[in-house]
DNA sequence: TAGATTGTTAATCGATTAACAATC
DNA sequence: TAGATTGTTAATCGATTAACAATC
């Protein structure tokens, strides 16, 4: 049920026997050090504060950067200190170095390859939306279920059928896939991607979806965000 | 620096003495039952999954409700139970009572008003989904810069032009605006938003923004999710 | 009653942050 | 040297979850 490797940690005809840990987990021959999860998720938002640093600025400190990421000087330091030890004492954080490993450490050295699945008003947007090739995502693909959108332009792609993208995942390494479909179908879109051997989902409709381990799907709800927001207006 | 109201906590005119915590807070008060962030951030994906059930079933263990939520069932009951000692032994929580407690605790018994600044591709797919006013989101405006799209109409919503918002806030109490700009803009919006007393501000414009202190933000970015993702396909 | 499930406790785990020695 | 800032420790805080008595 969770996909055709065998799961007794055998592989005869590999490469260098894979040793699983403790926790399961699959001892990779290139091993990253582990990174928490808060970690990670923070990331992201210390790159995007050292982009919109005015190129004259070649050094920052874990106070500045805080006080522009709005968070705690000593967690920044915490956060990069898992990047390796190469701050300056009295001085900072080399702006280009920081970036560098930030960049490193998330894996966007490598161009990655993004469908969008549904062209809506919300996928359109999506294969409107420029950011994605400066940022080493590179959009491949649009699908849409409709045939009155398929054969159609979005973006300057071509929308193709879903019942294609199985197929055109073989020839094509998708690292991500984009749900912006109605709730409705999301679930089976979801299933059908993971089916297809696509690692990776970011779910933008509004239902909450299950995908098989392995997997990874994260999720960003509009009707989620507005309510959470709700809690605090309501004085929460 | 931090807006027009006193520090020293006093208040000479205004009614009921409002006393800060030891962490600054007010003491407002309507005084609600303190629900950790946590929690608030997983009630909505509950909502969902609830409403996601056959009209049929009236009842839900803690169990059940995990399994469809991908969440642990201890926690599932920890986090309804700050919602008051609801469930029934041996049976689960009636569907209808915890759809109802959720929604108060959550503060989606009133109607809020919402506007959107910023009427590109993403500003239009919001005021085109249909999903707000169900869920006791109400469209109220859309605004925008540019002289060509002010007066169309999107979604059944006229654009008005972002220097009337401060005025418009006056006559109608905004509760929630979505920031759609791009990325060079949203700080300016969002200052102004906070200077027109909205308080709470949902920001899709990929930059790190800044409001004052009593100004709730949340921020939902793309390139964020996808720099995420990356981290995990790269073997993270 | 027997079986199921809640509500809550307590253990554990992970994240945050103040503090400070090391050092640029 | 004096001042600034890192890298790291340790305290604290909050979140998660297994376990179980209470009870439907």
């Amino acid at each position: 049920m969770q996909g055709p490797m065998p799961s007794d940690g055998r592989n005869p005809g590999g490469p260098a026997r894979a040793i699983p840990d403790l926790r399961g987990n699959v001892n990779l021959p290139r091993m990253k050090p582990a990174l928490p999860a808060a970690t990670v998720e923070r990331l992201p938002r210390y790159l995007r504060c050292i982009e919109q640093l005015p190129p004259s600025q070649t050094t920052i400190s874990s106070k500045q950067l805080a006080l522009i990421s709005n968070l705690n000087a000593a967690g920044v330091r915490k956060d990069l200190s898992f990047l390796g030890s190469f701050g300056i004492r009295g001085v900072g954080y080399q702006v280009d170095e920081l970036s560098t490993r930030i960049r490193r450490a998330l894996g966007l050295t490598e161009d990655r390859a993004v469908v969008v699945v549904g062209v809506g008003n919300l996928g359109s947007a999506l294969a409107n939306y420029g950011g994605f090739g400066q940022r080493g995502f590179r959009i491949v693909g649009l699908y849409d279920a409709d045939p009155a959108k398929i054969g159609r332009q979005v973006g300057g792609i071509g929308v193709r059928c879903i019942t294609t993208l199985s197929e055109d995942a073989k020839s094509t390494e998708i690292a991500v896939a984009i749900i912006a479909t109605p709730a409705s179908v999301a679930q089976g879109v979801a299933t059908l991607l993971a089916e297809a051997g696509v690692p990776s989902i970011l779910n933008f409709a509004p239902a909450v979806l299950t995908v098989p381990d392995g997997t990874h799907l994260r999720q960003v709800d509009l009707a989620t965000e507005l309510q959470i927001l709700s809690f605090y207006l309501a004085g929460g």
